[in-house]
DNA sequence: GCCAACGTTGGC
DNA sequence: GCCAACGTTGGC
């Protein structure tokens, strides 16, 4: 076991109408793919940083309230979106080419609900999260790394009833 | 629904 | 390369 092969962890976000964590759990094997990233940065974090294993929360962005809701895992690695190459698909990207994709995506699997939901006004107030990307004013960021210490005081505080 | 913050595009 | 305009995100 070296350094760079330790499990990372991360945070996607979903707007709950479009996808939900209850969506996720109720999709075949508990797994979809992860498509329509549209930024460079997010794209970025899951090409380059998402590894099989990998922890992600599942967080509900634009909803009342938005809130962590639970975790899944990285169930396959990067490869590429395909429906940045499909005409008729709404996240379609005429610039995009097969023999060269500029998209990726990975597929997501759920883990487990967390026992009640952490909403962002709630995570604003907890120690430790102060430098998380997900609180930082104007993130928008829908892919972002979440630091192991991140991990652990959110899972904990999540997972207590 | 409003609007601040951000990323991208395109004119120059 | 600059930066104004535009479209999108997402909290409130």
């Amino acid at each position: 076991m070296t350094a760079t092969s330790a499990r990372r962890y991360w945070l996607v976000k979903s707007e709950p109408d479009t996808f939900s964590f209850a969506d996720l759990v109720a999709s075949p094997g508990r797994t979809t793919g992860w498509d329509g990233v549209r930024n460079y940065q997010a794209r970025n974090f899951m090409r380059d940083g998402m590894k099989r294993g990998d922890l992600v929360f599942f967080y509900h962005s634009s909803t009342d309230p938005a809130a962590i809701v639970g975790v899944a895992e990285v169930a396959r690695e990067a490869y590429p979106d395909p429906t940045a190459l499909d005409a008729k698909h709404p996240h379609f990207d005429p610039k995009s080419r097969a023999d060269e994709p500029t998209w990726m995506m990975v597929d997501l699997r759920a883990v487990e609900p967390l026992a009640r939901p952490l909403t962002l006004a709630e995570l604003k107030t907890v120690k430790g999260l102060e430098k998380m990307t997900l609180l930082q004013k104007g993130s928008r960021l829908s892919v972002q790394p979440v630091t192991e210490k991140e991990w652990e005081i959110v899972y904990k505080l999540g997972m207590k009833g």
